[in-house]
DNA sequence: CAAATTTTGATTTACGTACCTCAGAATTTC
DNA sequence: GAAATTCTGAGGTACGTAAATCAAAATTTG
């Protein structure tokens, strides 16, 4: 039988009462008389029952979600299952709110930020900025002891707990890689491939990260592969059509695409209206209905794609322990990068 | 505020013995006041708090896990993943045992499903061999009540509730369209290239499914490269290692190598120490400790991967969910195929 | 040594559900 | 219409913890 409050009272030979103010740390208690209680817990192995003492304290977990409200398929879908969680919410006993930014503005990020200190939640979960001022807003909510998530683009050296989302340096490595050995052969003659790289911003991190992981691979391993200037198009798909489309235009020579960002409904137009002398090898990330559709149709070669629906999961399971200061399953909330070809599409 | 039974209670006019009737489904309720009853409850939105239903009944799961004696790594880890579960029990309110029986015997799988029948535990898992007593073994479980979930190996048109497990022909598939895009190029010449594929049993259906999925790509999308007979090992990794190296010695222009199932310790060495003209490519299935050296050292070039901590973690969840008459969240269950090269190595 | 203060014990209520008993009411059966 | 049977209500205890009150004991302070 796992012990009890009970078990420690009568071992240590003090009152429930006694038992109480030391688990929960109230004042009280001589130094020696909690030693007694602390001993006998220690050699009871007690670990307080969860689920009965967030049922004594009717205990909710508040936690707040702050996303940018960037209209690209993977944001609103990482916005979806943060609403699945909501709805879920009443069984698992959260109280998950949504609070909306502004995509790409630090400062209006940190205003949510500190909005958010102001209502003392039990935790908060953010796509992060990789600014100062951020870094100083989440250093705010840390010493206000609130735990700290960032999602799908992180904030390291900062005082976040934990960061659910994808290790992007591999990520750009990897697609570094199958570019490689994907134009190694057909697509490559004695005189290299030329690759384009469109992404959102260089501003963002998780965008950087890629892009470093994946000139880094090109350089080392597939030196004959020349890598354009990066296009930034902001996420933004008729930005995107337009730049990949005139990128196509003036060089006839492109072997392969990487699309590191978002916005990928405007290079899958540009690529369907383009008809150079042979279609170019393309990797992109997330795996959205416009992504799937052209992986199905051999538009696109391979999607990398991060799970929304774990990051956020893996984020609320995260938040639940550090409120309650267990440790984490680090195996468990590892974000895998997903490598999806159009033969193990889900 | 959420409904409790005492909000049926006064709504439906009754008292709370009887909500409890109607709720716990005992005798002693005239139909027209169960009626009541079941308005308010649909009427208020009841849905009954698991944690304090759990913590009244001072219930805990039983579940166990049958599992092959097989002494190979990835075999051997799942088994970890499952003993790390058994540690965590105390606070999930599980009660998990393991029962070992010798691999690739359908009669002992039989013998053991039996024997578990007997004890009525909350829950089953187990690793599937693909025959009709032992499909006749899983209708008796299924009968009695005892929700089941098939791990790594699947029993499909039985009675499970549940697989926990990748899709293996997507596997397969996956396989031949990284093999066959690697090979293009600088390993093929214009008579083709020569793959041979290393199994354990063709009598366990993953490894079945495997091949077919592998064998369709292949034959579909590149017809002139050509699959050797399969070598079946019993995923025993000597035989393994004196299988393939014999396979290379006869056929000197094996190009690339599919090893698609477990003890690819033995198919390492045999690569090791072969020298032939180039170093065929090798696509593995499982990330173990010997497979990640391996990839990490350029003898083989991808591994196919399905975590079995996700599916351990995956089976209980869905066990839980299954003795409560829960729903299972499909999204979350749904085990990945990962795909490894050397530059996304977790 | 008395007074003030701190520490401790005993007891209670609560969280939301399960499960039990017993008495009384309603219904059915004869 | 009485007896037997079936329903229903009222109330309690339990699960393991939280949190509160109040009195009694121990300790410290003056």
């Amino acid at each position: 039988m796992k012990p009890t409050v009970h078990d420690i009272a009568k071992i240590a030979g003090v009152s429930l009462a006694t038992v109480d103010r030391v688990l929960n740390g109230r004042p009280g208690v001589r130094s020696v008389t909690r030693g007694k209680v602390e001993d006998a817990i220690t050699s009871l192995g007690y670990v307080r029952d969860l689920a009965a003492a967030n049922l004594a304290k009717s205990r909710t977990y508040s936690f707040v979600f702050i996303l940018p409200a960037n209209d690209n398929s993977f944001m609103i879908g990482l916005t979806e299952e943060v609403r699945g969680a909501v709805a879920r919410s009443s069984s698992e006993r959260t109280d998950i709110r949504i609070v909306d930014v502004p995509p790409f503005d630090p400062g209006a990020l940190v205003a949510s930020l500190e909005a958010v200190l102001a209502e003392k939640p039990a935790g908060v979960a953010f796509v992060a900025i990789d600014a100062p001022e951020v870094r100083a807003a989440a250093r705010r909510l840390s010493e206000a002891g609130i735990p700290m998530v960032t999602l799908v683009s992180d904030l390291p050296e900062s005082s976040r707990d934990h960061y659910a989302g994808i290790d992007n340096i591999a990520a750009g490595r990897t697609a570094g890689s199958l570019m490689g050995r994907f134009l190694s052969g057909p697509l490559m003659d004695e005189r290299g491939a030329t690759v384009a790289v469109l992404a959102g911003s260089m501003l963002v991190r998780d965008h950087r990260e890629r892009l470093e992981g994946f000139s880094t691979v090109i350089a080392h391993a597939y030196p004959n592969v020349h890598i354009l200037p990066v296009l930034e198009a902001r996420d933004d798909p008729a930005l995107a059509e337009t730049m990949v489309a005139e990128a196509l235009r003036r060089n006839a020579d492109i072997a392969g695409i990487y699309s590191l960002g978002a916005g990928n409904r405007g290079l899958i137009r540009a690529l369907q209206t383009a008809h150079g002398p042979r279609r170019p090898l393309v990797i992109a990330h997330e795996l959205t209905a416009s992504t799937r559709a052209a992986l199905a149709d051999g538009v696109i070669d391979a999607v990398l794609n991060q799970d929304a629906g774990h990051e956020v999961r893996s984020a609320i399971r995260v938040l639940k322990a550090k409120a309650d200061g267990l440790p984490v399953l680090a195996a468990q909330e590892r974000i895998r990068i997903d490598i999806f070809l159009k033969d193990n599409l889900p």
